[in-house]
DNA sequence: ACCTGAACACCGTTCAAGT
DNA sequence: ACCTGAACACCGTTCAAGT
């Protein structure tokens, strides 16, 4: 367990391989039990070597995010609603597919990625070639990253804070739940059989094994809806939003 | 530098100094620079102390998160449009004055704080008495809390990956904008004058020192339309979402 | 160019001991 | 009950040395 796994390979190593390496390992352990010294004993290799090819960890980490969300840029479409709903649920299927990188793209880093700065020119060609430009480009540009990485990121949060206990966390709140004092809590109480476990802080397993697809799909329905009045509005500019 | 910063003080620690050490000092260095052990220096103690009186590192920051989150909750209004509003801006200030704070609610917790759970009931009391029911009340409630968390969770998010680079890292990412590809990244060359430091994927400044105000207004106006329809076509279920 | 190997300054947590 | 103090098993990164 102390030893490197394999015994150093022939083959030299390359950023290629340790950056899809570290990918496997926090697909598989998570991002807690993810470090450059568990991914040097995977490649059988000391960690000095790692840091050598690909720097520093955060920039290691940043190559991560690029590998997992790979293709998620949707091809051309004629209406803009249908390209970023598309966009959308690419996106979320990307990580989906690695739940456990998810949380360096929500909290960690305001984004490197090259592949991020695909999306965004992708996405902003196909919202001024809608229509929208100045600040309307602008809102709409940041309602739909910051609904679709912000959202994805919620559903796909970990259970616990920290390393160990995650059983244990999902127990503890599983016992609040139970235990939800009626007077404070009377609302949730009423509607518990349709909200337990399928609603934000109501639920105490992760999206990565209890997916909220229905209220995803809704969720970029309303969001396109109301983007596309807040288009409409600004061809019109004397009907200011309230 | 490696001596307690004070005296060990005659009045015994509780709880509620250690947590509140805790958020002052998050907000003054950041989640990066913070450790139980920092924190044992600033209050002049031994780091075992600390964890005597919250327990674990996990267990502390989630107490953070309540003391960030105090009286977020808004009293009821007419109409549910307005107080989900007033729920989304009161959250999103709340958390402009503890910008630090923000990672560990879009992304490390699946929510246990107390105070989450108040705003869970008040919004699903808010909403079912608005006529949301059954699906679409699940459906309405994970769209404003994602939307509210994971977006504003986005704005705040630190420009670095971990300690020490943040100015590096500004620089590197102002460096790559200037440097785009114009074959590869015209749209996003084209709209360079209003979508730069102002865009999210785009920006070098976290939200905590250049604020996205009018794009949060225009997100939360466009989802709490959209969802407004997601009630109106619930309500004669023969016209289903497409 | 690529990797070993030792070292540095940190972590969170456990566990025994003091008062 | 509250805190000290030492110890354990980790970190990421630097720096010199090997080949």
């Amino acid at each position: 367990m102390a030893q490197p796994r394999r015994a150093p390979a022939s083959v030299p190593l390359d950023r290629e391989r340790i950056v899809a390496a570290a990918l496997d390992r926090i697909d598989r352990t998570g991002l807690n039990e993810f470090s450059v010294r568990v991914l040097a004993r995977d490649l059988g290799v000391y960690p000095t070597a790692v840091s050598w090819h690909v720097g520093t960890r955060a920039e290691l980490l940043a190559e991560v995010v690029s590998l997992a969300l790979k293709d998620v840029t949707p091809p051309r479409r004629r209406r803009w609603q249908d390209w970023v709903r598309e966009l959308m649920s690419r996106y979320r299927n990307a990580l989906h597919r690695h739940p456990n990188v998810a949380p360096l793209l929500s909290a960690q880093l305001v984004s490197n990625a090259g592949v991020s700065m695909e999306i965004a020119d992708a996405l902003v060609g196909v919202l001024s070639s809608a229509g929208f430009e100045g600040k309307s480009l602008v809102r709409a540009h940041n309602a739909i990253l910051g609904a679709m990485i912000g959202w994805v990121g919620l559903e796909l949060a970990p259970q616990s804070l920290s390393a160990g206990g995650a059983a244990e966390a999902i127990d503890r709140l599983r016992d609040r739940l139970d235990n939800l004092d009626p007077a404070s809590h009377a609302a949730l109480l009423s509607h518990r059989e349709v909200l337990f476990n399928k609603a934000f802080v109501l639920r105490w397993e992760s999206g990565a094994t209890n997916p909220l697809d229905d209220s995803f799909n809704a969720f970029v329905h309303a969001l396109v809806a109301g983007i596309g009045v807040m288009l409409a509005r600004s061809r019109h500019p004397d009907s200011e939003i309230p």
